[in-house]
DNA sequence: GTGAAAGCGCTAACAC
DNA sequence: GTGTTAGCGCTTTCAC
């Protein structure tokens, strides 16, 4: 592999002239510059990113961690932040918490001893102190997909109460008037948030959702099946169901089919987040579109942006929403067919 | 953040030595060691990788480049490198492809500058020359989910053949005598084999799939769904369907349900791939399990082995089986409800 | 506009 | 066992 100094050698100028060259630095005579970007071209001499990283400030990387890569939010996630990365002309690196509080600051750790500009960070599990004290060590920080007051501009995330007052709003248009609900066990930070924007927006209809209508369980189609089962089993009564997840709509549908319930002719059924498997089910899903991709995408960018010792901050915070895709998994109550 | 030399400077020794503690280095007296290692923590001493990657000849770095993470295949690919990465105490260097050479060969390039010890290549588009000849130059490279002869042992790849096989035997054994099929449009390597596996098995049964009967499309949810409407457009006979992947396998199940027709009792449909949407979809999909992430968490495994100097070579391949998994999707003819 | 040279933090001979 | 020291390849003042 060709070295700076080759260039320099063959090119008859001295590295740093060959380094300004590199880096657009201005201050290079035309005849100068076009002779060493010939010679590069020639060697094909690439710069070695430890060094640079070594004796620059920047390292032109970018850190993510989520739990787990292999889940498609978490996959999106990741594909948003890579196409910042290669916009911006920066590499990726990429570290599974795996849903544990210890790894997700191993993970962490990781990423900063390799001096990543910037860090994006789906934190579940650590404690907002450590967050905010995280945040200050790290200029480049960014938390997804969570919102902690003290370190506003520093997250981007979704505002969960209105996503879930839209689906709410969604299904009472269509004349439901008795719900269920299927909720994550995590009963912190999302799950509730959405909680509150379903029971808000009931209110504001002089509907109610009874205690025992709301089941929880796993985040994922097991979980799903599982929490409708018990539902049904203690004869709650409900003509439409908002579920945590896709994940757990399907689950749900599983479970509402096996026990002889069509969707959406006896139950509408609504998920969150609009991932492949909303597509794939039957029916399809009627969901709240997570706009994960682009708010990854918006993070990884803002991380850049901060990572910057130019920069002033700023008491921004960033904040997207959620909305519906109408499919085929709810209809209105005068649709549906008294059992 | 603390150096090495703060390190040696507060427990009164070399930066060799402290070097040496770090990597267990044998050689150091057990009080000297002691001491060092109480430093390292009192001061939470990290090293700086880019200047041990810089000094050394290994960087702790593996990379992979897929198509594109947010695929839920190439995310689990991503998962079990990532675990193998995990496991060795290195990281993760992640390059989205997105389906073209140009940055296939730019995401390897990138890999390369920062001398990634172990590099996995899922590679669609390069050609069998040009990976052969980046093999030769980059010890650590293994190629996922391709064979090639010429570099067989740095290949980690699944029996289509033999998969599809297995899939048609499992029909054939249903009862089915009328198939279709419904494969990718890129008709070399993967989607080759599996045809190739599908008509050898049929043979042996005396069966014949005509030309007509296979449609190809592009390997998506979308994809299936055109290539069954075009199937059945064209007035196409058969109760067996094999789909190129599950996503395939899905919109066929989607563009049958459409049409009238009933999965499984009219038409039995076997996925590939076994993703998270074959749990989701009714009926759920029976599908062949290819199992990616153990074999991702192999080929890296196997990359840095090969990255090692000290290792030799082989002539070893590393072959992989699809294995079927049942679910609900298929019927045998005899329950088939005639039309 | 260009070059010389001092590091960045670490590793690995080689000495002792 | 432990210390000395010469780089690894690059960036960045500071001269000229």
């Amino acid at each position: 592999m060709a070295t700076i100094k080759d260039v320099a050698k063959i090119a008859g100028v001295s590295t740093a002239t060959v380094s300004r060259v590199i880096h657009d630095g201005g201050q290079v005579g035309d005849a100068c510059r076009a002779r060493v970007k010939k010679v590069i071209k020639e060697l094909n001499y690439r710069p070695n990113v430890n060094a640079s990283a070594l004796a620059g400030k920047t390292t032109n990387t970018i850190g993510v961690v989520t739990p787990k890569l292999s889940m498609t939010f978490f996959g999106t996630l990741a594909s948003g932040v890579e196409k910042a990365a290669r916009e911006n002309n920066c590499k990726l690196l990429m570290s599974n918490s795996l849903y544990e509080t210890q790894s997700e600051l191993d993970a962490i750790e990781s990423l900063r001893e390799h001096n990543c500009d910037a860090i994006i960070l789906h934190s579940e599990y650590s404690d907002e102190k450590t967050l905010i004290k995280l945040a200050k060590q790290i200029p480049g920080l960014v938390i997804l997909n969570r919102y902690i007051p003290q370190i506003a501009n520093r997250c981007v995330w979704l505002d969960n109460v209105s996503g879930a007052q839209e689906a709410t709003e969604y299904l009472v248009e269509k004349g439901h008037q008795e719900f269920a609900v299927v909720t994550s066990i995590y009963q912190n930070r999302d799950p509730g948030s959405r909680i509150e924007g379903i029971t808000r927006t009931l209110k504001e209809h002089d509907l109610m959702l009874s205690p025992d209508n709301i089941e929880e369980s796993t985040a994922n189609i097991e979980g799903g099946e599982q929490a409708v089962k018990t539902l049904l089993q203690n004869d709650r009564k409900f003509t439409a169901l908002l579920a945590y997840n896709d994940l757990m709509a399907i689950g749900a549908i599983h479970a509402l089919f096996d026990a002889g319930l069509r969707v959406p002719e006896d139950v509408s059924v609504i998920g969150f987040d609009d991932l492949i498997v909303a597509r794939s089910c039957r029916p399809k899903l009627t969901t709240m579109h997570y706009p994960i991709e682009e708010m990854a995408d918006y993070a990884a960018n803002l991380a850049l942006k901060l990572s910057d010792p130019k920069h002033k901050a700023t008491n921004q915070t960033h904040l997207f929403v959620a909305n519906i895709v109408e499919r085929d998994s709810v209809a209105a109550v005068s649709e549906q067919t008294p059992e």
